[in-house]
DNA sequence: CGGCGGAAATCAGTATACGGATTTCTGCGG
DNA sequence: CCGCAGAAATCCGTATACTGATTTCCGCCG
């Protein structure tokens, strides 16, 4: 969302806060802030302040060895799906309403690449062409901490997301519905656009759950991830 | 909301939170890594952290002398409500349906001293018991991120909140409206907590407004406030 | 072959140090 | 008395260093 700005801490953190929305970081890697210090070819003080400003931020979790990406429970992902549920409605009805032009035609791009990406099995392409849709709208939403606040409980879910796309049945079913969340915005009816996304919500909250469900039961047996602090 | 935990940035910032609750800091100060840290006779590090985290969180700005707390423009006002009146009518409603009798005893004993404090002209006394209520109900919510995430923007208030009450009809309002909501928590009435919220967040959006449009061109004649980055 | 215990390694937290940008102070000249 | 240039002070950003807690490694003993 910054520049590239001449300070270490923002540059590290805004690169980090890039690849944890990619998914790029897996739950069992962990980031050890020497090591991003030493590829960076920077001291530890940048790297450390990135790293705690991202668990502050609930993104991260301290554990003994280094930092990891926090594990979402299924009560966390129904708890941040209420708060979404109170606010993406209302602020995609007021982008629907403010939008320009510019931003029509951005959606309709991101769309397209969207089911380009899913009929071509392309998970990393619709994962990218996903969030390329939901900042396109947010780029409407006129208040910025409406579109703050909203970009960052998306955010919590890109723990989450890769598995929600390799179900088809469920990619199919997010798909439309972001689908009819795209007509809404074309016909400029910001009702409609509110009630998709409310539909919407309750299918992603359920799709969540769904594959959290199946990863945490998978994972029953081993699993040490200890935590820091007595 | 944490314990005193063994960890100095983390005791810092709690206490530094704390006094940002209670408008102990005004906008015209300055908060110097050097100071806090010699008054807690340790190290310029844990206090520059705890700062640049309440600077990451939208509490304080740096400037090129210091951090100062961040002063909210009308359209931050306008945008925080905007958030606010999403969230928190349905969270008191839930607080409304999922709350203990202790909750309730604790709810009326914070209105009792608002009150109170009213009548007795008692300023921050005042403050601190309207803080006191709105802790309460919210610990209430069980959803932990829905009441994270309000506090969060309730404490964005703080600066202002002292000149809200020294207005007598806009302190008697503000107050009418709290009473209210008590007594719908009283009647375990979800649905009229909801709407008495609601209502309640307008008018302290207008509250807020008017006093800060006071401040704005009180001081509309001096005011330097450099920040940093070219 | 397994477990037990101590040494070595890892890493977070804190302290101290230095450089550079900007502001504030100071004293001289007008 | 005012302005203005240079000196001093302030304070952030970053680097380096030390410490203690915890974990991992490794070899000895059963």
């Amino acid at each position: 969302m910054d520049k590239p700005s001449q300070n270490l801490v923002e540059t590290i953190y805004s690169d980090l806060r890039l690849r944890l929305q990619r998914s790029a970081v897996s739950p069992a890697d962990r980031l050890v802030d020497m090591e991003i210090a030493a590829s960076y070819g920077i001291s530890r003080m940048p790297a450390r302040e990135a790293l705690l400003r991202l668990v502050s931020e609930g993104y991260l979790v301290g554990t003994t060895r280094g930092f990891a990406v926090r594990e979402l429970s299924l009560e966390d992902i129904s708890g941040l799906f209420e708060v979404r549920r109170q606010l993406e409605p209302r602020a995609a009805a007021s982008a629907a309403r403010d939008m320009t032009p510019d931003v029509e035609t951005a959606l309709t791009v991101a769309i397209g690449r969207i089911e380009q990406t899913l009929s071509a099995g392309d998970i990393p392409g619709l994962l990218a062409a996903n969030v390329d849709f939901r900042n396109t709208w947010l780029r409407a939403v006129t208040n910025p901490h409406m579109a703050a606040t909203i970009s960052r409980f998306m955010d919590y879910f890109q723990s989450v997301r890769l598995g929600t796309f390799a179900d088809p049945t469920v990619a199919a079913r997010y798909i439309d519905g972001l689908s009819a969340i795209h007509k809404a915005f074309l016909a400029h009816d910001p009702l409609a656009v509110h009630d998709r996304m409310t539909l919407f919500m309750f299918a992603a909250e359920e799709a969540y759950l769904s594959v959290r469900r199946g990863q945490l039961e998978e994972a029953e047996t081993v699993r040490p991830i200890r935590r820091r602090r007595k």
